[in-house]
DNA sequence: ATTACACTAAACCATATGGTTTAGTATCAC
DNA sequence: GTGATACTAAACCATATGGTTTAGTGTAAT
């Protein structure tokens, strides 16, 4: 009741949630929705089913909280260092180098196993969990697509580009590495085999020749 | 025992085995995989229980011919018709007509919500059921990425093309309908809205500006 | 010492699920 | 009509699962 009650108890509790957290993460990830068990993360979590339920309501919004945190740490389609849509570019050279440096960045997300199994996991509930979507394409790579569209809208009023139409340009170039994420990351259990760098700078000079 | 032992019986079991692949392909693209139950297959096929497991083993075995079946319903990445390895293209012109036709007919089958949600069950099963890989490695979107890297192989041979390294190519080809797939297919749930013709020739005229 | 916070173990509960078994029925071929 | 094929309804079974309840423990603050 008193306003300034500092949560003093909450130490422990807060370590029990993170720990709920983690084992629901690395179960979720690992098994899907329906095939991990409160039980099994009640295990994992090394924590009685009461303690469970106090920090969530059920299955669901322990779900929920799992794909918002693993989105946080995966810093997924937030692209932050190049700041896409503030860059002062206005070179061709200039232009290359930021392309490379997003597909680079972009790359090293997906290389990440973790990444490939929260999409996976994602677009299989989506159906089921219908806050996703707008989670997800807020985030996502609809997200990254939306940025990349901004960024070449700006770059052909600079006339570093020749081509107006933003969309279908930010799709053919993010379009090479929707293929990857889908032949190399979610057609496929193993792990990724990405590109390297020469590679996608190969994808840059094609890309270029197209809409320079 | 008899080798001309016509089965006559055989009517009504294939009659009940139709119904029951039927039942299971809506129940499982729509309500995936755990969330379908072996009793709602049963009821919606009209059917009881041991036939369903004279014809079925088990629920995995059921699932696996639902996958198969459904494959071949859409012509997942078969791409009849064209034969794109076979075309004797010479011409820029007619290597544009193929190119717009491979893309519309594969925009037609991402439209079919089939198609979507297959796709998205099979990504969000694939990690248990392993022999999905190799299915889908044959026969989906990663087989339509060969053909047309084996393609572009022979166009860059016949000198239409300019750009030697036919997998780059096929994936700036590939990519952008990748990335439809991806952002209007999979991370939404409602219909796809796909790119019309007009939208699909820009698509062509910006790639062939890239490797011609 | 008492009180409030936070946890634990373990039993409990209702329901769902994959799969089997039992007992009986209809049909076709001979 | 007899036997083989193929089905049905319904009970059954073992297990898993999401979630709740009971009863009790430890600890920090007063």
């Amino acid at each position: 009741m008193n306003p300034t009650t500092p949560p003093k108890f909450s130490q422990l509790r807060q370590e029990k949630r993170s720990q709920i957290l983690a084992a629901a993460q690395a179960l979720f990830l690992a098994n899907g929705y329906k095939r991990t068990s409160m039980e099994a993360i009640r295990a994992a979590a090394d924590v009685s089913k009461p303690t469970l339920y106090t920090h969530y309501a059920d299955k669901e919004a322990l779900f929920g909280d799992v794909v918002q945190a693993t989105f946080n740490q995966l810093g997924f389609g937030r692209f932050t260092g190049t700041q896409l849509d503030t860059l002062p570019i206005q070179t061709q050279s200039e232009l290359r180098i930021v392309l490379i440096t997003f597909i680079t960045m972009t790359m090293q997300q997906i290389s990440d196993s973790n990444y490939v199994a929260l999409l996976r996991i994602v677009i299989g509930e989506m159906p089921y969990f219908p806050n996703l979507m707008s989670i997800f394409r807020q985030n996502g790579p609809t997200r990254g697509l939306a940025i990349a569209t901004h960024f070449f809208g700006l770059a052909y009023q600079q006339g570093i580009i020749k081509v107006a139409d933003a969309d279908l340009v930010a799709r053919l170039f993010i379009g090479p590495i929707a293929s990857y994420i889908l032949t190399d990351g979610l057609l496929q259990t193993g792990e990724p085999k990405l590109p390297d760098s020469a590679r996608i700078e190969a994808h840059i000079d094609l890309f270029l020749k197209a809409v320079c």
